[in-house]
DNA sequence: GCCATCATGAAATATAGA
DNA sequence: TCTATATTTCATGATGGC
């Protein structure tokens, strides 16, 4: 194992050592705070001490953590005995943080008996609000995350996303008079913030306002999360999910799934066909947290996706094409259990067109070419001969339409843009970065071989980020993260580029080059949390998982795309499927991934 | 029929170091 | 100049969606 820790003794450590003061509903044994401090708290979240007190009873054990009585104050405060009087109710909801006049809108659409309506109706509201916000807050933000790329400069990385010096500035000008813009600025929605700022007091440190705001996040995420609840209990008993099967036993499973067109899966911006509920939903089983992201090429020989959704509780897998997100191809599946309402880009966004991300190649793009959109960004360039016989060919036969279809062809297939005078090249590394949505020479100091290999095997950042944004108002503070897989780290850029802080990244990487490349990101953007590296899977046993995870508080996220080399089909040596060498580590995501889910399932009792 | 596809391995060539 | 190592180049189809 290696363990990069963050120095104990920087100047800059100050936020991390607030929120570790402050932390509060996670159920982590480090976390747990002073017992009067948190029935304060459900005091502020209008529960009353009865119901406090009946709670902390019911949810047994000589200290119970405050995420478990949480949990039993929502039973109690939504079963049919507490829901006797309605003023009560009235009165709780609106404790709750929602205001009255949402709180009665709820009740005459939806009765006043049925309180489960009445709460999914407020947290669609509260939702649509949070959502409006977010988008100021993505305008707010804009100035910040456009220092992002530098067009000008390639040798130049910039990380400027939120840096320590400017999360601790913001921090220390809480006390301000701009308190509510601070705390959007941290983040925070508006009228979340608004409430917490008037709940708390004038005289509310920054910790206790934060840890209000996280407590009535985490109470709505509870809510969903409480739904499920006898189902996850059931779980605990379950046997592990499915082991592998032949390829030979699912073709029954092959007409189940079908990618589709277009591949926008549950939608992307700027696109009709936005869903915000699954067609086919999350099995209860298999509802988060932890959260995990799972993701592959598309276009596997058949049969393998079926598979990989049964292994991974049955969940559909949601294809997308990257074009959607840049100017380049790259159609992925993705089996996650993350909600999908409220999603929001990072920004800036990518430039849509291959002639508006690299505008240099307007000045030699012919006519005949039509190309707008790059092919899938693979792991092997044309070579610089190919770009000398199509310059010499054009020489002679720039006129003839056979020879300009020829070209074209070539170019689809091998990626080429324009870069001079019947000059076709292959993108440059750090033109891949930028449209995978990388920081400039995010792999700069390795051969050029290995930058196109890593990078042809990454995540797009633009499009996993769509996905992952979800979590931004889940975990204001941070989540913990095991990455499978990490390669050079897309899922991490992805979270650091939405502002996620990343108390502990777990990372599993067989490659040296890549491992190395991820950690110059970790050090580079002044990331205040534990980097903890693995090299294999298989070293990651399950008294390993339990330990980190007792060490930890458990982990939020487990994201990462098993290798595809046995899948994709570019590969004319060895595509033998989800079994292949490489590509059968996907059970190994699927044991971890279980390993985690047990144990969390152990920590919340 | 057309088209795109997170690749692999061997041979050829280039580079670095003694 | 020789040798070891690194990099570049080339040849290698099948699959599945449309």
């Amino acid at each position: 194992m290696l363990h990069a820790k963050h120095s104990a003794g920087d100047d800059d450590d100050v936020n991390w050592n607030t929120d570790d003061e402050i932390d509060n509903f996670q159920s982590s044994p480090r976390n747990v705070v002073h017992m009067d401090e948190t029935v304060a708290k459900f005091i502020e979240m209008g529960f009353s001490i009865e119901m406090i007190g009946r709670a902390v009873e019911e949810t047994g054990g000589e200290n119970p953590e405050p995420l478990m009585i949480l949990e039993t104050l929502f039973k109690i405060s939504t079963s049919p005995e507490a829901s006797s009087s309605k003023s009560k109710v009235i009165d709780e909801l609106i404790g709750m943080g929602f205001s009255e006049e949402l709180v009665i809108k709820a009740i005459q659409e939806h009765g006043e008996e049925n309180l489960k309506e009445i709460t999914n109706a407020l947290l669609s509201y509260a939702a649509e609000k949070m959502h409006e916000t977010e988008k100021m807050h993505e305008t707010e933000n804009e100035d910040i995350n456009n220092n992002y790329f530098s067009d000008d400069n390639d040798d130049i990385n910039i990380f400027s996303g939120l840096s320590s010096s400017d999360e601790e500035n913001e921090l220390n000008s809480f006390h301000g008079d701009g308190r509510l813009q601070d705390l959007i600025k941290m983040g925070y929605p508006r009228k979340e913030a608004s409430i917490a700022l008037e709940r708390c007091g004038k005289i509310a440190s920054l910790a206790e306002v934060v840890d209000f705001i996280f407590a009535a996040q985490m109470a709505r995420q509870l809510d969903e999360f409480w739904a499920a609840s006898d189902e996850q209990e059931r779980r605990i008993n379950e046997p592990p999910p499915r082991r592998r099967r032949l390829n030979t036993d699912i073709a029954s499973d092959d007409e189940l799934i079908r990618l589709p067109n277009p591949m926008i899966g549950f939608g992307v911006p700027k696109e009709p066909g936005l869903i915000t509920d699954r067609p086919v939903p999350i099995p209860n089983i298999a509802l988060g947290p932890p959260y995990f992201y799972y993701e592959n090429v598309a276009m596997t020989p058949k049969g393998v996706w079926a598979t990989m959704s049964s292994h991974l509780y049955d969940i559909k897998p949601e294809f997308v094409d990257s074009l959607y997100f840049c100017a380049a191809a790259r159609k992925r599946g993705y089996i996650h259990n993350l909600p999908i309402k409220n999603r929001f880009e990072i920004q800036p966004t990518p430039h849509y067109t291959i002639q508006e991300e690299f505008p240099l190649t307007k000045k030699w793009w012919p006519a005949w070419d039509k190309r707008t959109k790059l092919n899938c960004v693979l792991t092997c360039i044309a070579s610089a001969q190919l770009t000398n016989k199509i310059r010499k060919r054009l020489e002679k036969h720039e006129r003839d339409p056979a020879v300009q279809k020829d070209i074209v062809d070539q170019c689809k297939k091998w990626n080429l843009v324009w870069v001079g005078k019947n000059k076709a090249a292959p993108l440059e590394p750090y033109e891949m970065e930028r449209l995978l949505g990388f920081p400039n020479n995010h792999t700069r100091g390795i051969s050029r071989k290995d930058r196109y290999k890593s990078l042809g095997n990454s995540f797009q950042v633009d499009t996993v980020a769509y996905h992952l944004s979800v979590l931004k108002p889940l975990y204001p503070k941070g989540i913990n993260v095991l990455s499978l897989f990490t390669g050079i780290g897309g899922g991490e850029v992805a979270l650091h580029r939405l502002q996620i802080p990343m108390k502990l990244v777990v990372s599993v990487e067989i490659s040296e080059v890549n491992r190395n490349i991820f950690r110059s990101f970790w050090e580079q953007t002044n990331q205040r949390g534990d980097l903890i590296e693995f090299r294999d899977v298989e070293e990651l046993d399950d008294h390993k998982i339990e330990g980190l995870m007792d060490q930890y508080g458990g982990f939020d996220l487990v994201i990462g795309g098993s290798p595809c080399n046995n899948l994709a089909g570019a590969n004319r040596v060895s595509r033998t499927g989800l079994e292949g060498d490489q590509s059968s580590l996907f059970y190994d995501y699927c044991r971890i991934l279980e390993a985690v889910r047990s144990k969390a399932s152990r920590m919340r009792r």
